[in-house]
DNA sequence: TATCATTTGTTCGTATGTATC
DNA sequence: CGATACATACGAACAAATGAT
């Protein structure tokens, strides 16, 4: 019976009334939320003013909705997806990518050439419409079923000097890493964490929820000569994901 | 003129349309949109499948609604705020926060008594509900606007060891870490990024736009015995944010 | 398999409030 | 002050997905 007295709009009193009881547990996380009947007589609204309210809890992703079900209250589930960087300590060219090793190949790996875009460009060290071989591969979570698309970007000079590479773009990053350190290289990476929220054919492929931002990761591989050898571009859901780094403080 | 045809719902083929050209370029970043009645003209249908269709655009991201002024393109600005680690090849003890140096204090630090919760107490390796002091500042960088919460949480048995502590919860992590060091541990550090949707207050203090994520980034310190023995917090919009890690693969 | 009740999704219409210029 | 633009709220009807009968 909680009365509806705050300021605001009729329907954010609605969703300020849900949201706390969601927050107070009253509300079973993966349970139910009463039908939009039920909240209009339970409130004494219309039936849009309910439904903005609802939209505007999916908005912040505590509630899912099912067409012809009803609405659900998002179980806050930890991370299930833990991407861990170790550095330092380790054998030269050793870079241990845990938990993508667990990951299969969802699609064909779709291979291509482009162009350096502004933002390619300088990750690379290069000018903007610069020729690149891509290779774009969607990955798949066998015990989650999260998905994640995995952007390989190599300029030219790159598989000139590494010609194994050409044939082989589809290679995964250790097998990769493995050829530019047989030719010679020491590398190391320097990777750069966004976030953002999905195009709808993006929240499509990567069968992403509602008010669900994706993790953008891009990595670049750099060799001896501090020269930019590979970009590879991570998206991948950010509701059950967390990239761990752990850092020494050195010798 | 684009005459529509695509499959699906009516306001999900106008977002379609307005989406392309945004995305063409047919609207300019920062921008406006036509107005409600324009588009209802447009793509002759009624007034709520156009607020139908930018709702779903600002779900998105790509548009900002003004109320009483219009609807526009949300310029895609590069990130303008870079948060670097740099790791490896540098003295003991040196652990290099770029781009925190900085930020102000937007409002007086909040110092305060809390207990571990199952997610901080799992990061600290305590049980749940242990006493620990915790300090939130607001913090706001003067050039672009954005704002940034910090938490500190500091475990009894961090601040009994190292004394000084006790009596500045809201020092700097710089500050802090000289302490830890000075106490005699050799730190290392685990840091873990994550990525979710604001809660509404969340949203006023950080002063964050529609759909834009915050990333939450979670740093353990940890010392010789590898104890946990501080916990920091950083929640960020992720719009205009960049976190850049460099690896080095080690001696 | 088919039907039906329930629930959410979509679309129209209409009216009024409020911010901006 | 008025004109324009978005915000809120109500009512109504039909479509589509779901689950039980």
């Amino acid at each position: 019976m909680t009365e509806i007295q705050r300021p605001g709009a009729l329907y954010q009193q609605v969703a300020t009334a849900i949201r706390e009881a969601i927050l107070a547990g009253e509300y079973e996380p993966g349970g139910p939320l009463p039908s939009e009947a039920q909240l209009m007589e339970r409130y004494k609204v219309s039936r849009p003013t309910v439904r903005n309210a609802v939209a505007a809890l999916r908005a912040e992703g505590l509630v899912d909705v099912h067409h012809g079900k009803g609405s659900f209250v998002r179980s806050a589930s930890g991370p299930a997806i833990a991407i861990s960087r170790h550095i330092g300590r380790t054998p030269a060219g050793h870079f241990r990518l845990y938990g993508v090793a667990v990951w299969q190949q969802a699609e064909e790996p779709h291979t291509y050439r482009t162009h350096t875009t502004e933002a390619t460009a300088q990750l690379l060290g290069l000018q903007v419409g610069e020729a690149l071989f891509g290779c774009d591969q969607l990955l798949a979570d066998p015990d989650t079923g999260a998905r994640a698309m995995l952007r390989t970007l190599i300029p030219f000079a790159t598989v000139e000097a590494v010609s194994d590479l050409g044939k082989r773009p589809d290679a995964a990053p250790a097998a990769i890493y493995s050829m530019l350190t047989a030719a010679g290289h020491e590398l190391w990476w320097s990777e750069s964490v966004r976030a953002r929220m999905p195009l709808p054919d993006e929240r499509t492929t990567l069968r992403l929820p509602d008010a669900t931002p994706v993790l953008h990761v891009s990595r670049v591989t750099c060799g001896t000569d501090d020269q930019a050898l590979l970009l590879e571009e991570l998206h991948i859901g950010a509701a059950r994901t967390e990239l761990t780094y752990r850092i020494d403080a050195g010798e």
